[in-house]
DNA sequence: ATGAAAGCGCTAACAC
DNA sequence: GTGTTAGCGCTTTCAT
């Protein structure tokens, strides 16, 4: 057994031990890193020499704790396996680490309890901006919020109360504009695919208060308390035939995943779809313009979402526009072979 | 035009502010915090009070500033829409999250400088560990990582000379299992579609190599400078049909993107899988069972891979184990109907 | 153009 | 069980 405690000290260079290399003081160095031009040409010179000899990385840390500036910005997403936040997440960071920050990122798994202690965690690494998901929170959690006085987003839905901004679309609208698009395809009969995402229950609710009440007719649910899947879009599928399967029924997914697998499995039962079964999807992935038929669905831009997620947040630093800025990038229903 | 500096001062409550209240120190307030079996219930009482009371949030930045530790990892992945990383990013958040570590997260889009750039910024905020993925990364990048004195892990391939931990497979290996397969299957010749990525160009040139080799007969590639997508895997099928398609053809993907694109267009264009064209996948998603044939691939466990990732940069924290280790996950070939 | 001093809000010794 | 004293490595402010 050999002694694990013989390792250096590994103090780190720091900007003290630069200047004393060039020859200067600690300061001059910080300011060559942040105003270069508030130092002679030689100097610099010197300074940079004196860095790449000794391999130093300025310590953030330091910095943020006395400039009060981390250039952090929190990102908390439902899940980041999610295409629909991944592709949000990725057009939000590139604009972002273009501005100089770098992102934090936590997962909430759709949990408003685990969404608040990872609110906690963040705020306590002083981030100069925080983006949400959803607009439902924990009391606790917009407390936090209110009192950090950060810039704050929250995203994927809109909100008559946001905490700061927000940056989203109807969720009750979109899912009217299916109800309305089902009714007037003349469809007679409706059922719904739901994940067990707060979201998509209230897509459910209104596709179901509305497509109900212009047909007289009630929705049947079926109720997933997991993300969707390809495999859970089948097994409602079969849970449909078990019971009977009403002619001229559209089928409502909270997600095109869950409608991508009601599509398989319809083909495996040599179902037609949409003359047997007709499938809605929700998102507009990748995937949707290729499948057989091709699906029928609800388009989100994400790149637009996470973009102006990033701008809204951007406008937050500057102070520009007010405080309770909603901004609703919309949807857009599309119809192709599956509805 | 008002006036936007009459903001409140904004302070922020300190340590300080809430002993202040419950009338003990600042130092207590801490132990408080980090060591409660070391304050007396009563005082421990009060102080929860007074933080609840202030709605204090403890400053990481200066707590990991006193402390070099500041229970941050930092992920560097090439991209977070594409599933195979953020799966297995997940996998190892879930495990570093539980042991109270926070993941900083940057996207490097296959660019060795733009990793290199990410590197620095993510060691500036001294993480307590870092990791990468692949095994190639430029000598700039090298020389900061083995200075920066922490647990480094590189993923998703294996090294002769990790710069610390690796975790991964062989992608010639795998490359090797899918040439031979489709030798021992009797395809006679093949051909390649490949996405601007240096490990999927690595297993092109394997499977080209050992491919040719033993059968004779050069393999066609078709290569792309962009992740890989259905439509390109589309694309890829016209441009093969555009030249001629000898029969007994097989398709080797550099992920099940494209393997599902050319199986979506083989459709379109009424040639029969794998009778008219075999398609080989890699990756193994969600969907590659069920596509019309369920597609033949390559398996990556990439919840293990994510897990053991973490379980490596744990060990590294503890100092177990040697630092140069390299852990092979394995890959598994996967025979479905595409070929 | 450069430096000296103070302090950001915490943890780490070391007292008592 | 609690307090005191020193920093951690920077940025800020004020001199020069």
């Amino acid at each position: 057994m050999t002694d694990r405690n013989e390792d250096p000290p590994k103090r780190g260079v720091t900007m003290a031990d630069v200047g004393r290399l060039a020859g200067v003081s600690q300061v001059t160095v910080s300011r060559a890193l942040s105003s270069p031009s508030k130092v002679s040409a030689e100097t610099l010179q010197r300074i940079h020499d004196a860095i790449a000899r000794t391999g130093f990385v300025p310590n953030a840390l330091a910095g943020a704790l006395a400039s009060s500036k981390s250039n952090l910005v929190a990102a908390l997403v439902p899940s980041v396996t999610n295409i629909v936040y991944a592709s949000m997440l990725h057009a939000f960071s590139e604009i972002m680490w273009g501005h100089g920050y770098q992102i934090m990122l936590s997962e909430t798994g759709y949990d408003p309890e685990r969404e608040e202690k990872a609110i906690a965690t963040h705020l306590s690494r002083r981030p100069d901006a925080i983006l949400l998901t959803g607009v439902r929170h924990s009391p606790g959690a917009r407390r936090m919020l209110l009192n950090a006085g950060i810039p704050v987003v929250e995203i994927w839905d809109i909100s008559e109360t946001p905490i700061d901004r927000c940056v989203g679309f109807s969720h009750v609208d979109a899912a009217i504009a299916a109800a309305d698009f089902a009714l007037s395809a003349g469809y007679l009969h409706a059922a719904t695919i739901t994940a067990g995402d707060e979201r998509a229950q209230r897509r459910r609710d209104a596709f179901a208060r509305h497509f109900g009440k212009r047909s007289g007719i009630a929705v049947q649910q079926i109720d997933f308390d997991r993300s969707a899947t390809l495999g859970l879009g089948r097994e409602a599928v079969v849970q449909l035939l078990q019971q009977d399967l009403p002619a001229r029924t559209v089928l409502f997914c909270s997600s095109d995943q869950f409608a991508h697998g009601a599509l398989v499995e319809a083909g495996a039962q040599g179902l037609s779809v949409p003359g047997d079964l007709a499938v809605i999807g929700f998102g507009d992935q990748d995937f949707a313009a290729q499948t057989h038929p091709p699906l029928t669905t609800v388009r989100i831009d994400r790149q637009v979402l996470g973009k102006q997620a990033a701008q809204a947040l951007l406008a937050g630093f500057a102070k520009i526009g007010p405080s309770n800025a909603v901004h609703d990038v919309g949807f857009e229903f599309i119809q192709r072979g599956s509805a």
